[in-house]
DNA sequence: ATGGCATTGCAACAATGA
């Protein structure tokens, strides 16, 4: 079984590249994240016409996420369901194919101290509240999307250009290494033990040209599922040519 | 030091991203 997680930012103007990655990698979960769009004008029929089921939460203009499935997809549940004030449409969690998939787009932050640093820091509290009270260990439980945080400096190009950046900073770091203790498991840094693979580039300045990214976007995973991983790796030829997004595709394969 | 580039919605370039 493949599990992907892929922040297309747009899936309109990715519509094209969409449709082919799904032809060429045959996924059976597909996580999605920065639709920019509302569900209406998601491809929903043409994913059908592929074989895929879809649960969206989108949003105009900004963020959305999504989940499609080779499967049936059941128990579609959106937002934290916490009590806050949140109008912004970032996290979706399915049942398909025997497993709990959650797609999850964390903010950026924008600048450190800022009011959207607080967002993501405060987001990030309610995540795990929500981890604490929804996913027990013995569940098989994949937590996917752009988490904006590279979790050590083993999954940045250039540290020393990212360091206390939002994506670096030690603050959301500290909360990734909780979602570990908690059981968590990091699946992708399992294969790929000496850092990488880098899963973003700016699109200024030529980021990907000079390969100066960062890997921000994980796939975590409770222990009866991790266990089941046997691959992982990332597309980077998703992030080539014209009209990439600028995150490619992260796929790892359970058995 | 600061801009690079991409996308959306609106009708002006401002907001946002990472």
């Amino acid at each position: 079984m493949k599990i992907v997680t892929w922040n297309v930012n747009s899936v309109r103007v990715r519509h094209d590249r969409l449709l082919a990655f799904v032809q060429r990698f045959e996924p059976d979960v597909l996580c999605l994240q920065e639709l920019k769009c509302v569900d209406d004008q998601f491809p929903r029929d043409a994913l059908r016409s592929k074989g895929y089921s879809t649960a969206l939460f989108g949003q105009k203009t900004y963020n959305g996420v999504a989940v499609i499935s080779r499967g049936e997809i059941q128990s579609i549940r959106r937002t934290f369901e916490d009590g806050a004030d949140d109008p912004q449409s970032r996290f979706i969690v399915v049942e398909t194919l025997g497993v709990r998939v959650a797609s999850a787009y964390i903010p950026n932050g924008s600048e450190v101290g800022s009011d959207k640093w607080r967002y993501k820091l405060d987001w990030l509290t309610r995540l795990r509240a929500w981890l604490a009270s929804n996913v027990r260990p013995d569940d098989s439980f994949a937590l996917c999307g752009d988490y904006n945080i590279a979790p050590d400096d083993r999954d940045v190009k250039n540290p020393s250009e990212w360091a206390d950046t939002t994506l670096c900073h030690e603050d959301v770091r500290a909360h990734f290494r909780a979602l570990e203790a908690a059981g968590f498991v990091d699946t992708v840094r399992r294969f790929h033990p000496d850092g990488g693979p880098l899963t973003w580039w700016d699109y200024r300045a030529g980021g990907f040209a000079k390969d100066n990214g960062l890997r921000i976007d994980h796939v975590l995973a409770t222990a009866p599922l991790a266990r089941r991983a046997v691959a992982a790796t990332v597309d980077r030829d998703e992030r080539k040519g014209e009209g990439a997004s600028d995150h490619a595709p992260v796929i790892v394969t359970f058995e």
